[in-house]
RNA sequence: CGCGGGGUAGAGCAGUCUGGUAGCUCGUCGGGCUCAUAACCCGGAGGUCAUGGGUUCAAAUCCCUUCCCCGCAACCA
């Protein structure tokens, strides 16, 4: 019998940097579906990968003074070394640098171009021949180059263009006919809100600004710009346009592109439209995550507030944070991480709840059974209880995965370990255990509490990669106890195995502890370039004190200060409005850096800036002399 | 008036579409139990559901006002 098909991707990650654990979680996740389906049985192809082209990636190569390739290659190989440690089980790694990829490109590219989806034009745009640079319309300040302020002209780049305009309607009726496509719905409405009703303007899909990229193949002077190349990713690597396309014929259309809330709009409207003008079958589903944030913010690299993922798999382990992470990210939502939460989340669920619980039960099997699952056919309400909430649990539970709801899924698995821990206490076999009359009884309780740690750990074999086959060790049950199948009723017929008690599966942490040892994560920032007194004598810096500031308008953290400088006087426009309102600003005594090039910032004259300190969190001090020694003055 | 998300117990959230007793987890307080990883079980305290107004027999939920937070955009010399 043929098994149905279910193909699975993540986003291709960018690999300028190194991954954190938001990154992770959306692989994690996505390798959670894979290994669901493949518990269901299904033939799952699940599929990750990296993009490897553009000018970011081209210009930090040469930063590192490295070929792009053998910048990005160690990079890669240090994402793999990531999805190993996290027991990712792809099917397939794509990157777009490869030939495989980057040919079908090639074809996509032309064929779209000789049916007219893709026409040549230019992208309009402002030069400012001092600067050498390109702004758009928008950059501009009052008319006039942002950084110099010189006039610019009006110039072009050539550039190819997809239709997109041309396809709206047809998109829009495509979302609107198929709710399922965009999940959650509230994306949905986003896209045909912000972007789709308002119009589609043709995307620029080719660039001559920079090299690293898939050559237009009958313009070799372009360079396929971002979406066509990435995008097409999900088809490439099924060998689409390649002489074996048997992968492609067996899964596409994709099920599920899993990707994070910033690129569902890529992947819900270019991509749509670029398969449509090939005249290929749309993916099924685009479900657009959100993102794994810190107190502080976004997690980013030049915020410095990233988590890394293998620090905490090293030290709780992989299962606990995949756990975790799994179980507090709402379907679609953001949330908000912390180490405290982490570790009492882990405690709670995994140590008190499920550890505990398997714990306790198998030392009773030992203790009043020698160790062997007994048999017994006693029912009495408690049981019948158990077997209802089995029932339930499996319900939702089918439900919530097969929605890809996995916080909401791994909710109602712990409902029911709650709800064993809860049986131990109504039966009370310690008491039970005193009576000879109530031997069946006891046993009835052993064999329940088994068979319900049994199905709880294949519920949660998707989510953790070890733990269920631990706890099938210490239960000592063989692998037809562990399929799917044997959990579609309760009462598989476990009696007669051996258990074997073993280690905690989840050692209770100590949280203040641990709050500590992660704390001092703050790791001293790599120092700039080396610079001599020489270069440092370059800069003039000079007392001053704040004579007078305002807001400047239509921008919330710019204020505008008027300094007296010892005989002279100057205005600087600086980004401080977050911590200091203007009135607090006057006559505050502030170290300027008096021989930086003026430059307008929102249209306002700045002539010079002023010194602050700023934490990791944006937050911002300024600098100051610790006497007072008037205006005028020399820092250095 | 740039776009969007959000403000519900000490913390984190669900409930809002489809009005009808305000719920979950953690923490906290009290009790129980002893099979167990100071764990497990039961119970209590704690919320004018940001604000003001409107619709309704009835509003966390629907409509409007205001305030605040967080992303994006603009921007931080």
């Amino acid at each position: 019998m043929k098994k149905d098909t279910f193909y699975i991707t993540t986003p291709i990650y960018y690999p300028s940097n190194k991954l954190h654990l938001g990154n992770s979680y959306c692989t994690v996740a996505a390798d959670t579906m894979a290994r669901y389906k493949r518990l269901r049985g299904y033939d799952v192809y699940f599929l990750t990968g990296t993009d490897e082209h553009g000018q970011k990636l081209e210009r930090r190569a040469a930063e590192e003074g490295m070929k792009p390739i053998e910048y990005i290659d160690g990079i890669v190989d240090w994402i793999k070394n990531l999805w190993d440690l996290m027991d990712i089980t792809h099917d397939d790694f794509i990157r777009t640098t490869e030939e495989r990829h980057e040919t079908v490109v090639q074809k996509i590219f032309t064929q779209l171009y000789e049916q007219g989806d893709i026409y040549l034009s230019s992208y309009e745009g402002w030069y400012c021949t001092d600067c050498e640079s390109f702004w758009t319309e928008t950059q501009l300040v009052e008319g006039k180059c942002p950084d110099c302020h010189r006039a610019v002209e009006r110039t072009s780049e050539d550039a190819y263009f997809f239709k997109l305009s041309k396809y709206q309607d047809w998109l829009l009726e495509y979302i609107k006919e198929n709710p399922e496509f965009i999940q959650p719905e509230s994306r949905a409405n986003e896209m045909i809100k912000n972007f789709i009703e308002p119009g589609l303007e043709d995307l620029c899909v080719s660039r001559t600004s920079f090299e690293w990229g898939v050559k237009v193949p009958f313009d070799e002077k372009h360079v396929v710009y971002v979406w066509i190349d990435a995008l097409s990713n999900y088809i490439t690597a099924l060998g689409y346009g390649s002489d074996d396309d048997s992968l492609y014929k067996k899964y596409w259309p994709a099920d599920i592109h899993f990707v994070g809330k910033d690129i569902i709009r890529f992947h819900t409207i270019i991509w749509p439209i670029m398969l449509h003008a090939l005249g290929l079958p749309q993916p099924k589903q685009i479900i657009g995550h959100g993102w794994l944030v810190l107190e502080s913010g976004k997690m980013s690299k030049s915020k410095g507030n990233v988590v890394d993922p293998e620090l905490l798999v090293n030290r709780y382990s992989l299962d606990a944070v995949r756990y975790f992470i799994l179980r507090e990210m709402p379907f679609g939502n953001d949330f908000i991480f912390s180490n405290e939460g982490m570790l009492r989340r882990i405690n709670a669920d995994l140590a008190n709840d499920l550890g505990n619980l398997v714990h306790r039960t198998i030392a009773m099997v030992k203790k009043y059974f020698d160790g062997e699952i007994p048999k017994s056919s006693f029912c009495g309400e408690h049981e019948k209880l158990i077997e209802g909430v089995y029932t339930n649990t499996l319900n939702a539970y089918t439900d919530l995965m097969d929605k890809m709801h996995l916080s909401q899924a791994l909710e109602n698995i712990f409902k029911m370990v709650s709800e064993l821990n809860r049986y131990i206490d109504l039966t009370t076999p310690w008491i039970l255990a005193k009576d000879e009359q109530k031997r069946d009884e006891l046993a009835s309780c052993m064999y329940h509490l088994c068979e319900g740690i049994r199905i709880v750990s294949v519920m949660l074999s998707p989510f953790m990669t070890s733990t269920p086959s631990k706890i099938f060790g210490q239960l000592g049950i063989g692998e037809e106890f562990t399929t799917w199948a044997s959990i579609e009723s309760f009462g598989s017929g476990i009696d007669g195995s051996k258990v074997a008690p073993g280690q905690a599966l989840f050692p209770r942490l100590d949280i203040e502890a641990e709050l500590e040892e992660l704390a001092p994560q703050k790791k001293a920032r790599p120092a700039k370039e080396e610079i001599t007194i020489d270069d440092f004598a370059k800069l003039d810096l000079r007392t001053a004190v704040v004579t007078e500031c305002e807001k400047v308008k239509k921008s919330d953290k710019l204020l505008k200060l008027q300094l007296e400088v010892g005989g002279a006087t100057r205005q600087v426009v600086s980004g401080i409005a977050k911590d200091y309102k203007p009135e607090e600003m006057v006559g505050k005594k502030v170290i300027l850096v008096y021989n930086l090039k003026p430059v307008k910032l929102r249209g306002v004259l700045s002539e010079g800036m002023i010194l602050c300190g700023e934490d990791e969190n944006g937050k911002l001090s300024l600098a100051t002399l610790y006497d007072d020694i008037g205006e005028g003055c020399e820092v250095r």
